[in-house]
DNA sequence: ACTTAGCAGATTGTCGACAATTATAATTTA
DNA sequence: TAAATTATAATTGTCGACAATCTGCTAAGT
């Protein structure tokens, strides 16, 4: 099993605080944009400044907050430029993951894969178009094919550096919504192709899948009039 | 200009211990695989454990060490299925900036960049065949058309977590040698898309360079008997 | 002789205080 | 009145020391 290495399991101070500050971040419950005093989060947390600032380090390699030396920490702004500049490496990399999946993945791993789908589909036929599905499945879905391309570069970077920011900009922007079934369906056709071991086609699938939720969320914006 | 997190001017006493210990890891003057001892480096460096913990954590986020909670870190081991993991990001995310490149970038720009590319002929012809070329002159091109992709999570990625580790590579497992003039075309003919503002064959011909690079090293790896 | 339990040593994580730098506000001057 | 300047205040960077944890060795027991 690769160790992440901004996720290790919160045993120390360190650890706590930065699970606590980043989902924090993520609800909007620190306003983006907002300036970071060290000894105020120091106090709400109440730890010292020592464990705090590690985490702050490892807040900033999560993208979610910007420092200036010695001039203090913001959090980042979303915006619409941001957003497609993330989705604009993701679809690349998460084709490159799935390139790399139908090469390295073992065949009892895409059993285990093909049975979470089938599961998915029937928690999806009770709660149809909840948005809870989209979070929770989607998201181990895209997992799973990362871990699966056994790079671990590709796996920092998607799972830990990129993701939060993700996370963020689905919760404060408010992208949740229907398409989950064509999405399901999308979902299927990339681990058919892997279980061909077909990666180019996965690859372009993929890369089709996010393109199409990019698609969607910037629909989603410009009717918000954002 | 993109503030970037992990090399800010060496200002702070934790950005002085950071540009040393990277520079030391690089050469090789701290082995790789060897365990790092916070006091020995806080003593050899002159400063307090403090920075030297920041500076750490900077160390973890560009993949030159390792830390396990607890039980300290250690300098990455360097081995040939790192290097392809590295290389299989590096072609995809550099073919993605050529594309974003031939969309971004100004047209000053990009006669700035052949104006730097025939300097960098005339004194190719001097010093026909010497690494130092590959050094400094494909980096900076390099360098170029990632900052001319307008992304910054493309910029902060390729520039500031995976190139110490790339130099490290190319440093310690003796990557140099000439393949100095048909990089040269390659370079030429790249920015040539770039400036015809042809970015998917721009994104081609950039993943067969890198593809080309990748061969070469893997050979040369394969003549140490490594 | 081998395994296991306990102990010693060292290392990492955490804390509170001090020093250096920067942002802010009041004050002075043109 | 507005701009420049100084002084104050708050924040960040750094330091040395203490506490919690892990590693390796010693010693006892089976």
């Amino acid at each position: 099993m690769i160790q992440s290495p901004v996720w290790r399991s919160p045993i120390t101070a360190s650890d706590r605080v930065l699970a606590e500050i980043q989902q924090a971040i993520v609800a909007g419950e620190i306003p983006a944009g907002s300036k970071i005093s060290e000894p105020e989060l120091a106090r709400r947390f109440a730890v010292s400044r020592a464990p705090l600032r590690e985490a702050l380090a490892r807040l900033e390699r999560c993208h979610l907050i910007e420092r200036t030396p010695n001039a203090g920490a913001r959090v980042v702004t979303l915006s619409t430029a941001g957003l497609r500049s993330l989705y604009e490496i993701r679809e690349e990399l998460e084709g490159l993951a799935c390139r790399l999946a139908a090469e390295h993945m073992a065949d009892d791993e895409i059993a285990d894969m093909r049975r979470l789908l089938d599961q998915h589909l029937q928690e999806q036929r009770v709660r149809e178009g909840e948005s809870y599905y989209q979070e929770a499945g989607d998201l181990d879905f895209h997992y799973r094919i990362i871990f699966g391309s056994k790079n671990q570069y590709l796996i920092n970077i998607l799972c830990d550096e990129l993701y939060y920011l993700m996370r963020m900009y689905r919760v404060q922007l408010g992208m949740n919504g229907p398409r989950v079934s064509r999405a399901f369906d999308e979902h299927k056709a990339i681990i058919q192709a892997i279980a061909n071991r077909d990666g180019e086609l996965a690859d372009l699938l993929m890369r089709r899948h996010i393109a199409a939720s990019r698609r969607h969320i910037e629909i989603q914006l410009q009717q918000m009039g954002k």
